[in-house]
RNA sequence: GCGCCCGUAGCUCAGGUGGAUAGAGCAACAGCCUUCUAAGCUGUGGGCCGCAGGUUCGAGUCCUGCCGGGCGCGCCA
């Protein structure tokens, strides 16, 4: 048992204890809250309880401080003191023995210290990035792949059975335009003098008006997005069998292929940033003849009677749950709508056994929310069990300046592109810098520099130089005794004792942060530890001529090397043994 | 017009689900390498937490209204 727990019970037993003998009422155990307080003078730990029994108990809350005092018991003999302060707080010293307990468990547990089982083995699923697979993957899906990634690990190390995935949107119009292009691209390659012409003067007018969008995707994906168009168009023209092909099935071809060859690029990409998926859901499969799920779900809809007609199209009566007004399923021409699939494919999230569904958005789709919120509700699940986490657009900057990526200023850059400049480490940090749902700036000359600018360094080089001391002590020939053999209590400094302190609160920080989906606590939490070291470093030797304390220090800051590492992986971030 | 997000130090941002005197990095200034990696360390200054009310023992945090910025409001995806 952790020492908040045992402080926890300490409380518990003693409000038991002022019940039976009396002096407080306590119709109901009320929920103790207890926190670290800020300032270091109010002791390590610190309960409100006497303050939210003020009211219910009609007495004042320092007198309800005194009582709950007077009846606690430190049978682990954990406690320095107590103290009663302000208006009613009660304040908790645990004594430095009791804190060096902390290095013990964080090495027996190792790469495990931190992993709870809060999540008590819940299916839960995260789709991320989930990109139209007509184009490479920019910046905005990074952070999307970032955000999306830590969580899940995150989640994954707080106990929840976690699958990734990545849905696929090879159905309708995008993906058409994308075999189009392609199948454009081609006739222009091919000597086609009309497909020339509408090139030249998409390219000549900024508008290019009259010319289809497949004309203008074409010409932005040749000229900007690395010509990857272009590149489809002339390897399907260099394969024997597609010069055999009539046009009708030389446009279904490009179609095809090309939304194959998109994917294997964006799948490696994202194996490049260390991102990989346990599933990629085909929104065609949805679609499948034998077994129509978007059918099924508009079916089951209709049963419920959620379901009317009107203009001739198909409609949800999402109003009913909250959103503003009601949606289209099945469009007058009978097509359905991106809805509908949207609808049929959470429904089969929920079908596979999820019991929490979390997907990860671009914040410019928030305004779809309420819909899908009520779509979940008319399929007869909790709205709570549906969440969006949303992550707002990235500006890409460099020397301070915004990088704008439109397709006439020639200056789109991928994912790719990004990566291979700042390194993956540097850009999955930077990503994790921010909430997600704030603007972020990325901006490419700071995430380069190896400089004190730049956090991921900072953080990476504490675990780079801890490396180095135990290279340093093993060539001196100095031992690494067990744990158990050494004298922590060498471990005096105030410095030393707040480390442990702050490696003592990584469990928790990450339960908290995994129950409020926000990875990014984690790099806040690894920029402190990692601070704290390098002063430590700085002020003190740790391999020196006394060797007991020497041992002692080891083991000090192997502990922290373990938790970097540990909280360097939730972030999908590396530690480096030396830089 | 309606809805969502944001507004905290000169800049970029944290602020642990309502707690004690609001923090960090950068920028600015002044220092620190003979010693385990200077991608580091030490110190200094800097605030009407957008504004105005409300809820209560207690508000940067919750509620309402305004101001300012971003985004969204399709039988597109």
């Amino acid at each position: 048992m952790n020492l908040k727990n045992k402080i926890l019970r300490i409380i518990h037993n003693a409000l038991m204890k002022a019940k039976e003998r009396g002096e407080l009422s306590l119709p109901e155990v009320p929920p103790v809250a207890l926190e670290v307080p800020k300032e270091e003078g109010h002791g390590d730990f610190a309960t409100t309880v006497a303050l939210s029994l003020a009211k219910p108990e009609k007495k004042p809350p320092r007198k309800i401080a005194e009582i709950i005092k007077g009846a606690m018991e430190d049978s682990d003999v954990i406690l320095e003191k107590t103290e009663i302060a302000g208006p009613g707080y009660i304040n908790f010293f645990i004594k430095d023995s009791a804190w060096l307990s902390v290095l013990s468990e964080i090495e027996g547990r190792g790469a495990d210290y931190g992993r709870s089982n809060i999540g008590n083995g819940k299916p839960v699923q995260v789709e991320f990035v989930s990109a139209n697979p007509t184009g490479p993957l920019h910046i905005g899906h990074g952070r999307g792949a970032a955000v999306g990634d830590s969580l899940a690990r995150l989640l994954s190390f707080a106990g929840y059975d976690v699958k990734r995935e990545f849905y696929i949107n090879d159905f309708g119009s995008q993906v058409e335009n994308l075999a189009s292009s392609i199948y454009f691209k081609y006739r222009e390659l091919s000597g086609d003098e009309e497909a020339a012409k509408a090139m030249s003067a998409e390219a000549a007018d900024e508008e290019a008006p009259g010319v289809e969008d497949a004309v203008n995707h074409a010409y932005w994906a040749c000229h900007y997005l690395g010509g990857y168009v272009k590149d489809l168009a002339q390897e399907f023209m260099a394969r024997p069998e597609f010069e055999k092909l009539s046009e009708d099935d030389k446009k279904t071809y490009c179609r095809e292929e090309g939304i194959k060859m998109m994917l294997r690029q964006i799948e490696e990409t994202l194996a490049k940033f260390g991102v990989s998926f346990d599933e990629w859901y085909s929104e065609r499969k949805l679609y499948d003849p034998k077994n129509n799920l978007v059918r099924a779900a508009i079916d089951e809809l209709r049963e419920k009677g959620l379901v009317f007609e009107e203009g001739g199209a198909v409609w949800l009566m999402t109003t009913r749950f909250g959103d503003d007004k009601d949606r289209v399923l099945i469009r007058n021409n009978g097509q359905t709508t991106y809805f509908a699939s949207d609808i049929a494919y959470h429904r089969d999230k929920f079908l596979r056994g999820f019991k929490e569904i979390i997907d990860v958005w671009g914040a410019d789709h928030h305004g779809y929310i309420p819909r899908m919120k009520a779509a979940i509700q008319a399929l007869g699940h909790n709205p709570d069990e549906f969440n969006v986490l949303l992550v707002q657009l990235v500006n890409l900057m460099r020397e301070g300046q915004p990088v704008k990526m439109s397709k006439r200023a020639g200056t789109f850059v991928t994912l790719e592109e990004v990566m291979d400049e700042v390194g993956t480490d540097a850009c999955r940090f930077t990503f994790m810098l921010r909430r997600p749902d704030s603007h972020l700036d990325f901006d490419l000359d700071l995430v380069k520099s190896q400089s004190s600018e730049n956090p991921v360094y900072y953080v990476q080089y504490a675990h780079a130089r801890l490396s180095s001391v135990f290279r340093q002590a093993a060539e001196k020939g100095i031992a690494f005794p067990p744990i158990e053999e050494v004298n922590l209590s060498r471990l005096l400094l105030p410095e030393e004792l707040a480390i442990i302190k702050r490696l003592s609160a990584f469990p928790e920080l990450v339960e908290k942060a995994a129950e409020a989906k926000e990875p990014h606590r984690i790099t806040y939490y690894l920029q402190e530890l990692a601070g704290e070291l390098h002063s430590y470093y700085f002020r003190h030797k740790f391999i020196s001529d006394d060797l007991e304390l020497t041992y002692a220090r080891m083991h000090l800051v192997q502990a922290v090397r373990q938790v970097i590492a540990t909280a360097l992986g939730l972030l999908g971030v590396g530690a480096p043994e030396s830089m």
